[in-house]
DNA sequence: ATATCTATTGAGAAAGATTATCATTGCTGA
DNA sequence: TCAGCAATGATAATCTTTCTCAATAGATAT
């Protein structure tokens, strides 16, 4: 919704960083595609169609930034390229479902570690400030296959 | 200690593949760093001491061929390259707490998620198989600095 | 409006990890 | 001894991400 992309942009407009054409492009793209997981390379295809001369690099650019400022988030689903999504829990992030079958990508809002947690702390001395939680398996399409 | 790794060479001698000196050598240094998390290249460095003409390559094919035969598992510590570890738990993973301060990879061996894959597979249909679980925070050295 | 200053940009080079290619080597078994 | 084939090492290639640098755009001061 466009709301949302208003307030990503005041997220961004913090006097830090200019609001240039090529970093509205990106917003909006993000806000256009909230649900999924896309890679720099997604995003940069997405972004030529609102702004066709935009560079690669500064695609890598502004994710970075709003990675710094806690707008999106980087993951690494093992498919050897990064992926992003916006920021919408806090201050921990969900959790993902990852179908070894048909490579789907859900997700699990609930957090659920809190206990684990309070674990980690008593037993280890560890401070958790965030964790990543992925969970491989079969998707609800595709646990009745065999192969 | 050598009696793992006798079991590692009768895990990989199963007739599918060979038992060549360069991946005894292999198998060597992984059993000689259980405790570690190392990356392709740091196994390199290690096995160049038992076997200084190995090509790099052969490195890399045999990491792929333990971690077909669950002798190895690879993991993702978000530095830009995979860190291989023995498999020494079934079915599942044991979680690893990573400090953000000192960079120190340390364990947690006890489950815990099992309520959290119930909930998994009763609310979204998922049928888990295996987890990754990482908590990002500041180990018992680190937790009490500010910076 | 003009000059000035600085952040941002795009193109392309470079980096770094991993994979592919290919000729050579070393077993194994007839 | 020879044929067949898996394994190896060197090196090229690939792929994502970062770096470099000259050009540009936008803001500010004059
Ligand atoms: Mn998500
Ligand atoms: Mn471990
Ligand atoms: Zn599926
Ligand atoms: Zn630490």
């Amino acid at each position: 919704m466009d709301s949302d992309y208003g307030k990503l942009l005041d997220k961004l407009d913090t006097g830090k960083y200019k609001v240039t054409r090529q970093r509205e492009a990106i917003l909006q793209v993000l806000c256009d595609h909230k649900d999924e997981h896309m890679s720099a390379e997604e995003i940069y295809d997405r972004v030529r169609e609102l702004y066709p001369d935009i560079g690669l690099a500064t695609i890598y650019r502004t994710l970075d930034i709003l990675t710094d400022l806690h707008i999106l988030h980087r993951m690494d689903f093992g498919d050897g390229r990064a992926r992003y999504e916006l920021v919408q829990d806090k201050p921990h992030h969900h959790h993902h479902l990852i179908c070894l079958r048909c490579g789907s990508i859900s997700e699990v809002k609930d957090d659920l570690l809190y206990q684990l947690e309070e674990t980690v702390d008593r037993e280890h001395g560890f401070l958790v400030v965030d964790h990543r939680l992925q969970f491989l398996g079969y998707c609800a399409n595709c646990r009745d296959f065999d192969s």
